[in-house]
DNA sequence: TGAATAGTGTCTTTGAGACACTATAGG
DNA sequence: CCTATAGTGTCTCAAAGACACTATTCA
């Protein structure tokens, strides 16, 4: 057993229970920019996806596993948002909770779920307990500001798209319209035109493009 | 003794050690901008000060006993960086670290402590254990991002200054020359006058200024 | 007076915002 | 033709960068 300077093992130290909790956003076609909220397993109500960490589990496993069992969905990356840690935030006892965010095309969440997960519209929060809705106005925070930056880091579209499309997700994320002559000179050149065009909308079709190869 | 949804309490789950590390900067006058590094209890070398958290201590109290241990500095307000998790990253066990930046003036650091203590400009970065050179890096990081926005966030001077003074730091912050006139006319407008100004100097005395009370 | 530093005028460049125009489809 | 959407020209405005000028002090 290895040892610290003052002699002592680890186990000697009283350790914290460590939970992880998620706000996973996605875009849902007609309430916008929404989070994911699973019903609690013990009382009633509603609350972030979280779970324990395991022995030796890595945080963004721990993550991905509370996903998958709450709601099946796999193959995630959570991000970090931040560690909270305030005494007594969790009356079952020491529990550190460190917060993510995970954003996820529309298309990933199950239907057969819909009876224990909802999704919320981040401008009309409900009640969360813990420091749930602290999580998931962090969790907005932190994808307005990556997507003031990057046409569609998180991939909240499929491979191609329209910009009308893409302004379309960016008025969602950031709760504005944006300005359509604007938008485009601004994320055209951060974008690869496939040369194609969309056809069978109303007026003239659009071109078609794709994440620059840097976005992936 | 409180339960969770699978009947077991927490006490079932085996808990991880929870360690805070710390990046401590400060501005030397010869050095620019340097991170604190303390040597290290267990066998040879340098690391960021760090401890492990305490049963119910918040981890900025953490940061604090650390810092206060290893180099008498008190009274700070760390902020969180990021939670390292790597399995392996601590041969000691299962150890989570949470980085922490704080940034002091450099009259606060005693005199007393620089056999066991040192400063290390962060263009020049030494070989640190664990993470630590990660979180030097992101706490570099993260006060070059504070200091693009606001004049002194904090407190790297005095409560008041001169926009040479103003300027030499941040250029120590950023690690580059910044424009004089360009500098003066992004700052000035957040800095408020004292209508007093230096003597003493060689040429023109400078007004001086305090920040803003928004800033304080 | 000359060197050194403080503070400002102003020209250029750049990018966002705003408005209006042209372009191309369906009905 | 009309309506709807796509794409672009261009004017304005604000802020940063760059250069140069004036202002005030000490030696």
């Amino acid at each position: 057993m290895f040892r610290d300077g003052s002699g002592r093992t680890l186990a000697d130290y009283p350790r914290p229970s460590v939970a992880v909790d998620t706000a996973l956003l996605t875009l849902d076609r007609s309430l916008g920019l929404v989070v994911l909220e699973v019903r609690r397993p013990t009382g009633r109500g509603w609350a972030l996806p979280g779970t324990f960490l395991h022995e030796h589990e890595r945080l963004a496993d721990a993550v991905n596993r509370s996903l998958w069992d709450k709601a099946h969905i796999r193959g995630l990356r959570p991000r970090q948002l931040q560690v909270f840690d305030a005494p007594g935030r969790d009356d079952r006892g020491w529990v550190l909770s460190v917060a993510h965010i995970q954003v996820v095309h529309a298309s990933r969440l199950e239907d057969r779920f819909h009876d224990s997960t909802r999704l919320v519209p981040v401008t009309q929060p409900g009640r969360l307990p813990f420091d749930h809705a602290e999580i998931a106005k962090s969790a907005v925070h932190n994808i307005r500001s990556r997507y003031s930056d990057e046409p569609d880091p998180d991939h909240l579209l499929g491979d191609s798209f329209t910009l009308r499309e893409l302004r379309l997700a960016h008025e969602a994320v950031m709760g504005r319209e944006l300005q359509r002559d604007t938008f485009r000179r601004t994320m055209e050149p951060r974008l690869v035109a496939t040369g194609e065009t969309t056809a069978g909308g109303r007026g003239r079709p659009a071109e078609v493009f794709r994440r620059a190869a840097a976005e992936s």
